[in-house]
DNA sequence: GTTGATAATCGTCTATCGACGATGAACGAT
DNA sequence: ATCGTTCATCGTCGATAGACGATTATCAAC
């Protein structure tokens, strides 16, 4: 698991594919339409839209967002599109997200692990 | 500790706070810093302005968003300032978002709890 | 084949981000 | 009192984000 921490400051990649994933959650909508898909069977593009003041392209435009992110995944059948939480690739950025904040904090936690890993 | 995921779903504030702190930490140089400042006694600006190839201003502009999300403190002490992390700041938003994504992916868990809360 | 519904895409507009250089303020050293 | 250092702030610039309406594509229903 890389090395100390003085090189995770020089290593720049990997901090931007941490940062990219998380800047698709870093809107309060997307966390919205997150915390939709994970909660029912809404898939549906359109009832995600009912339940949100905003323009149909707006929401389209966040799913889209989330889609490339690789946090949701969406079937088109037809007209209508169905969407759904990627659990597994969520799971893996709280592991990633945890595993961060892990090595920012590790001097307060004493050992190497801390949290949970 | 609210109540459906339906209630979260009308919830705008409560996505907004967190999406609030999350955009801070969204980009890759803020990253870093927080990495640097986590690893070392490297309270100094000048000193992480030096290991990265950016100006600066820019650094200070860095610093000073995540000052407003409240991960750094920054003391003042004449002409230098020595920047250090929230610890605390930084675990508290890791039990934040380690709660949203359990509350997202509840479902695949089963019990109410998940993941670690 | 029309119509209606759904959703993606396009173009536009504004606001904000991210980077920079220049400047200014605060302090230590001489 | 004058430098040199350190850092914050300001103004500017280009690029991107976020929202919208309008348009387009796909399909079901009729």
């Amino acid at each position: 698991m890389k090395a100390m921490a003085a090189a995770d400051f020089k290593a720049n990649s990997e901090a931007s594919a941490l940062a990219e994933r998380l800047r698709a959650l870093a809107h309060p909508t997307r966390l919205r339409i997150l915390t939709a898909l994970g909660a029912s069977k809404t898939c549906q593009c359109g009832e995600i839209v009912r339940n949100l003041p905003l323009a149909q392209s707006t929401v389209s435009e966040h799913l889209r967002i989330l889609l490339e992110a690789g946090l949701v995944r969406g079937e088109t059948a037809g007209a209508r599109t169905c969407y759904c939480l990627d659990r597994n690739a969520v799971r893996k950025l709280a592991e990633d997200f945890d595993r961060l904040l892990a090595a920012i904090g590790r001097h307060e936690v004493a050992g190497g692990k801390a949290r949970r890993a």
